[in-house]
DNA sequence: TGGTTACGATCAGTGGCGCTTATGGACCCT
DNA sequence: AGGGTCCATAAGCGCCACTGATCGTAACCA
């Protein structure tokens, strides 16, 4: 269980191919092959299946404890790095879009500060790594749930929750009204994932399947999001706090919250 | 980051001693040294203290991060070797002893089980690494917040929450009266770390410093402790459910419940 | 204070293994 | 059929994780 292997296996299954694994890492094919077969020696059962390369149940396990073990090992050498380095001499701070305005609550320094948007688990993930110092991150969760970030041991500082709702057009027929989540399943949804609360996860926060995207929002700009809305393309669900020039529709029940959270490394 | 590194870093602080750790794992003492040493160049900081052994900052941090990435590498090979291996022809259930009761409902099988009553954390791991088919562990937590369990990637299958409340004699003064635990922090607490919620965590939980055990109960045995309750030896905090022969003080704030998991391994 | 012990650091030597290059066989596309 | 691509295998090399021996020193004791 070479940390090196796990991390070959993983490019493999990511790729689909021994060869462009072994590109991107910079071993050769061979030695590629000899990674996944030494992994398959290890456990007993085969890990992917060949031509084409796909990933057997077996090899399914094991990545769902690779990428978190290998992000793991990242973020202790981060970790301790940062103790060696002592204080930074300016702050990275990652945010996701909605969060972004809190970003400057976190920090009241003299310090040049630099944020970078992106979406949430890339956020946890830098924060973690030490490419960045500490990061604001939002999502749908049940009331004083945390969000479901990876596993990094990062610790969250702060959390601040705020009200859910359903945007629409301000003509919809349904604005005025108070919703269930589910009682929307069939209805036309944007799904903005880099924003808020992608469509698929809706499902096990709801406990409803089939909410289906009408049209995916590809952006970060909530401004552009909401003008989809406000024009009747479709419903999005966003913090109360976020809807201008649209119509909320408070959400009654399934008991969810809009939350936002502050990651810090341990050290900072 | 060699695991194995790792694993004697964590062995080494563990015994506070290199030649100890040495013989335990089975290596020579100047291998438990040079692999020190490998670890301490690789970060470039030293890890530990010599003379006597001890833990500098940066190995601190370090200690956060091995254990966790130890315990999950441990997970990963026992969840490819159950889709090895099969359906189990034996069902081994782990609980806490609050939550033995519990134990049958997750399985309605012919097969042979097994119960093994241990500590919270102790069972997780046990699942995590496939010494056990599945768990069944309880502790104190907000409503809706998950245990904090060690990260092992384990599934928890279902859970259930039931309210809290204070154990104590029935002719104490504050029988009857419903209560806030800081209004407690003062009070002769029973400190039974085996069986539910250890006070030294009741801090973090009731956002309240202080709490003191006026006796300490190292038993796994809930009747014994209620036998202390009721003779006045002090004060216990407990699910309501399992408070008989004493006083059951309802605690208003903070919102707190006694929170039951069931934990499977991903195949079971 | 000097002797003794135990512990950790260091060094030389070696065996295993993780890598490479080279080659082989299976499949695809034209 | 033949070239191209892909993964598996074989052979060989070089590094490095180990052992065993030795050294320096902190800790303990009279």
């Amino acid at each position: 269980m070479d940390p090196r292997f796990l991390r070959t296996f993983v490019r493999v299954v990511r790729l689909g191919s021994f060869s462009a694994a072994a590109r991107e890492l910079g071993y050769t094919q061979s030695g590629v092959s000899q990674h996944i077969a030494v992994l398959e020696g290890d456990v007993g059962v085969p890990l992917l299946t060949r031509r084409p390369v796909g990933v057997t149940e077996a090899g399914a396990r094991l990545l769902e404890h690779a990428e978190p073990i290998l992000l793991r090992l990242d973020a202790a050498r981060a970790d301790v790095a940062r103790v060696a380095a002592g204080p930074p001499s300016q702050l990275r701070i990652g945010a996701t879009p909605l969060a972004c305005g809190f970003a400057a609550e976190l920090v009241a320094p003299a310090l040049a500060v630099t944020v970078r948007v992106s979406a949430r688990d890339e956020i946890a993930r830098a924060v973690a790594v030490g490419e960045l110092d500490a990061g604001v991150v939002d999502g749908v969760a049940a009331p004083n749930d945390p969000l479901r970030l990876p596993e990094t041991g990062a610790r969250v500082a702060r959390s601040l929750e705020e009200p859910l709702a359903v945007a629409v057009a301000d003509d919809h027929p349904l604005a005025g009204r108070s919703i269930t989540l589910d009682g929307l399943v069939d209805a036309r949804w944007i799904d903005a994932p880099t924003i808020c609360a992608p469509l698929a996860d809706l499902a096990s926060l709801a406990r409803a399947e089939g909410f289906r995207a009408a049209l995916t929002y590809d952006g970060a700009d909530v401004a552009g999001l909401l003008a989809l809305v406000a024009a009747g393309h479709g419903l999005a669900l966003l913090p109360e706090r976020a809807l201008t020039g649209v119509a909320a529709l408070p959400v009654i029940a399934p008991a969810l919250v809009h939350r936002t959270e502050w990651l810090t490394d341990n050290y900072g």
